[in-house]
RNA sequence: GGACCCGUAGCUCAGUUUGGUUAGAGCGCUUCCUUGACAUGGAAGAGGUCAGAGGUUCGAGUCCUCUCGGGUCCACCA
């Protein structure tokens, strides 16, 4: 092996790791490889017409860290990677492109239409796994899905027959969410609600035998009035009782309808009387059922008004509003006109206002699904982190309603009923099996048409976790690797997709399909605001790899993010810094190493004849991987990070790696150095897998899959342990200085660096004036042992011994030190006079618990025997 | 209209569950330093009425109420 480059190339390293793994295939997962079994993660799947952005690495550097610790810990990790066909969302893209080319879907035919498709997922529909392949993140790619492979397909067909069988699946014709633009029906989730400045007409209706008088009527959209089959007041509105059953002339078009009575209506708001829509929207259309009314559909599908509409017809509905009111206001009907804020469904895919449209549609009966959703949330088979979305899941899983799946696009998984031609529908598995089951009705061959709509897009990832494992055929994976182990998901599509896959998972495989679910923060710019194209605040996740690399994006994001993570493209030199701080240290310790130093376990080290800062440093490497594994397993990286980062950085680079400048001939030391390097790199493994992979191999001689390699042991015998005080040590250890200055000729005002072993009963009193007690003599590091036989195990086998060591060229300045230690005296004195005057309270003594009381007291006393001891130490400063 | 989250140093956040040391860290900033691992570096330092008001308590960043400011999710009053 060369010698470490003297720079570091992100670059060029990552792109030779990322070929090796290619090649070596370190992530693939055998069922029953491992005797620690079996740890699944399934991607969120990115839609195939996405390009990598900072959400998705975000996703992806936390499930990577997870299973690349996992790996190392020994599990068989997989992680199961692939992509979404999102129907509207891919057909948008693709209509977009036939536009340019002055076609349309229609013009192509179906057929047609679906080979560009499939043309376009061939040659774009990869982009964003080779961008997240360059991330480094480590899934099996062997097993890469997509929703519309064949026997995913096989799978949601599947579903579907099943759920129908088990009558959870209807057909209906109901008021759904209607998107003009994409001539489709969408999910009540798919249309999101967005205020919007509006108006309230209010609008005179005329009696039939009395034109001179009107009921009032106020809405928001008065082009559906064109389609009102009734007035409805509240019956118990005395203003319109004896109105009740009277017959109204609908203006504009002379259609007579009746007053009619519901509960529903609200008195209180606009005029206390409701124009009746009932193909036009939700609260009409029931009524409409109630009262048996006629359903009026004024619209074309496309939003243009329909023959229905008498003059209005081939206007666009908004074209459309603005004529009805003008004819209104014209006809002296037009009573006023109120500013009305509310909210306006949007289509979530092109923002056209969604409209509330009758139509025939097949949906899903939820609360069946819901209820053993809820159940298993309750018995605690499904945890939610962080603990407050919980309520949201909850909550919508309480006042589910059912589920329209059916979408009038072609990109998609083709619902499987087939209709004869008296309008009969057969679900069923294969257009044979329809076949078959008409025949059996009709009692002769018939013809059979499949209905043309799709399904929507998530009714396909409801089944992720288990349809990629093979579902419905059982196979030795799906039984070894279900259920999954964690998600890690935006909170964003909690409804859409995490709450309908544990309902999924439920009701196919039996089982909640992941134990843990993490929701993350949303990836914002410096002040805050969404990541967007359209703000143009976006931060390309591409440039910063090609900039700082994979790792220092990495790095960065895991580091800075809290609840929802601000990020400027300054954020991502912590990283790169890091990483090159990384291979510096690493370039230092190698030089001159001995062949003999490159280790692999601490018991290769001779405790006995190791320097102090050596033994110092293997407990504070002890103590940093305790701290990182439980942040792991607690999903707390940014905490993980944030710990890696002190330790490497500030202890041991600034630290030890100084303190053994000089002394790197001693084979322990080289030992130590080398080793606890070579696992703090296993460790930062996770967070940063091509920087330390590439170090890794050139500290340990050959080539090394790190993924693949055991992670550290917790050894505790390493780890130190506090204590209670002992206030001597601190004057034994400034006495000790001066004769030691004596001893090694070191000038007065000369710093020296040192480092102790000491008792644990001195631990706490030194801990307290460390700040001080560093400047004045710069302890660098103090070992403490807890135990008679820990004593016996460190290196120098006695209590309150104190070696010194280096001594340090900057000079202080005596007055300005002296000064400072006054300062500080000053303040324990302070401090220990308000425990003092805490004490002498007698709501205090006679009400705060005994245990506090004498916690109180004992630190009294130290800051007081402190501040003594301080003092002397004074007089050590001459 | 309902529910939730956040407000602590210039910035990003710990600390609040269970009230009890002198409220912490990183970045940034200031000053000084560097000829051999690293200026993508090293050393030292300054910087906070814990958003505001009131309450409970011997004691509040921490618990309660309200106010202000920022954000998120849900929602069929036309």
């Amino acid at each position: 092996m060369p010698d470490i480059a003297p720079r570091y190339t992100p670059t060029e390293i990552e792109e030779k790791r990322l070929k090796l793994w290619d090649e070596k295939k370190p992530f693939h997962a055998h069922a029953g490889a491992h005797t620690k079994g079996p740890y699944t993660i399934v991607i969120p799947p990115p839609n195939v017409t996405g390009v990598l952005h900072m959400g998705h690495a975000l996703n992806n550097t936390l499930q990577d860290i997870l299973i690349r610790y996992k790996r190392m810990q020994g599990f068989d990790a997989l992680w199961m990677p692939g992509t979404d066909h999102a129907g509207i969302a891919t057909q948008n893209v693709v209509e977009k492109q036939l536009v340019k080319e002055g076609l349309s879907r229609e013009i192509l035919g179906r057929e047609k239409f679906m080979e560009r498709l499939w043309d376009w997922k061939k040659h774009h529909g990869d982009t964003i796994i080779n961008q997240l392949h360059k991330l480094g993140s480590s899934c099996d790619w062997d097993r890469t899905r997509f929703t519309m492979d064949d026997d995913y397909s096989h799978a949601v067909v599947e579903v579907f027959v099943t759920l129908y069988e088990r009558g959870l699946i209807y057909q209906g014709s109901y008021i759904i969410n209607w998107c003009p633009r994409c001539q489709t029906a969408l999910a009540d989730e798919e249309a999101e609600h967005k205020d919007a400045q509006g108006n309230l007409w209010h609008i005179k209706y005329p009696l039939k035998n009395d034109p001179s008088n009107f009921v009032v009527v106020a809405t928001t959209r008065p082009e559906t009035m064109l389609g009102d089959t009734a007035v409805a007041v509240n019956p118990k509105d005395e203003r319109y009782t004896h109105l009740i059953g009277k017959t109204i002339v609908l203006p504009l078009i002379n259609r007579e309808i009746t007053i009619i009575a519901d509960d529903f209506v609200d008195r209180e708001f606009g005029s206390g009387a409701v124009k009746v829509t009932p193909a036009h929207d939700p609260n009409d259309f029931a009524m409409g059922r109630r009262h048996n009314l006629e359903f009026i559909n004024v619209m074309h599908p496309n939003g243009i008004m329909n023959h229905n509409a008498g003059s209005f017809n081939s206007l666009d509905r908004f074209e459309a509003r603005q004529q009805i009111v003008k004819a209104l206001e014209e006809q002296g009907l037009l009573l006023k006109i109120e500013p009305h804020s509310h909210a306006v469904r949007r289509c979530y895919r092109c923002d056209t206002i969604v409209e509330p449209y009758l139509s025939k549609q097949w949906f899903v009966k939820m609360k069946p699904l819901a209820d053993k959703a809820l159940k298993a949330f309750h018995d605690g088979d499904l945890r939610i982190q962080p603990k407050r979305w919980e309520k949201v899941y909850e909550n919508w899983l309480v006042d589910i309603r059912d589920w329209c799946i059916s979408r009038q696009i072609w990109w998609g998984h083709r619902i499987p009923v087939w209709y004869d031609e008296h309008g009969n529908h057969f679900v069923a598995r294969s257009e044979v099996d329809a076949k078959a089951q008409a025949k059996a009705r009709h009692g002769k061959d018939v013809m059979l048409k499949q209905d043309p709509d799709v399904l929507d897009t998530w009714f396909s990832s409801w089944l992720w976790p288990f349809a990629t494992l093979g579902w419905p055929n059982t196979s030795a994976d799906l039984k070894y690797f279900y259920p999954t182990a964690t998600l890690f998901t935006a909170p964003e599509i909690i409804f859409f997709w995490v709450a309908r896959m544990v309902m999924a998972g439920i009701e196919f495989m039996g089982e909640v399909p992941f134990k843990d679910v993490i929701l993350h923060g949303t990836v914002r710019d410096a002040k805050g605001r969404k990541m967007s194209k359209s703000l143009g605040n976006a931060i390309d996740p591409l440039e910063i790899i090609k900039e700082y690399g994979a790792d220092a994006l990495r790095f960065s994001m895991i580091l800075n993010s809290g609840q929802d993570i601000y990020i400027s493209k300054e954020k991502f030199e912590i990283g790169r810094n890091f990483t090159n701080k990384l291979w510096n240290a690493s370039r230092f310790v190698m030089m001159n190493l001995k062949s003999e130093a490159k280790i692999d376990d601490f018991s290769q080290i001779d405790l006995k004849n190791l320097d102090t800062a050596s033994l110092w440093i293997i407990s504070r490497y002890q103590t940093a991987l305790t701290d990182v594994t439980k942040a792991l397993e607690e999903f707390r990286y940014s905490d993980a990070e944030n710990t890696l980062y002190e330790f490497f950085w500030a202890t041991y680079c600034d630290w030890y790696l100084e303190m053994i400048k000089g002394r790197q001939d001693d084979i322990n030391t080289q030992k130590t150095a080398y080793l606890v390097l070579k696992n703090t790199l296993k460790i930062l493994h996770p967070f940063i897998p091509f920087v330390t992979e590439e170090l890794f191999s050139y500290l340990d001689g050959k080539e090394t899959l790190l993924t693949l390699e055991p992670w550290p042991l917790i050894e505790t015998r390493y780890i130190n342990t506090a204590a209670q005080s002992d206030i001597g040590t601190i004057v034994e250890l400034l006495t000790a200085v001066r004769n030691v200055r004596a001893q090694w000729n070191i000038k007065p005002n000369e710093p020296v660096e040192c480092v102790i072993i000491t008792s644990e009963s001195a631990r706490a009193c030194i801990k307290a004036n460390e700040a001080m007690i560093q400047r004045l003599v710069k302890i660098a590091a103090i070992k403490y042992e807890s135990s008679a036989e820990g004593i016996k195990n460190s290196a120098t086998g006695v209590i309150g011994e104190i070696k010194f060591f280096i001594p340090l060229g900057t000079l202080i300045d005596v007055a300005k030190e002296k000064a400072r230690i006054s300062a500080e005296i000053a303040q324990m004195e302070k401090s220990a006079s308000a425990i003092e005057g805490r004490l002498a309270n007698e709501g205090f003594v006679q009400k705060a618990p005994t245990d506090v009381i004498e916690k109180e007291r004992m630190r009294m006393q130290e800051l007081k025997t402190s501040a003594t001891a301080l003092k002397k130490a004074l007089e050590c400063l001459v």
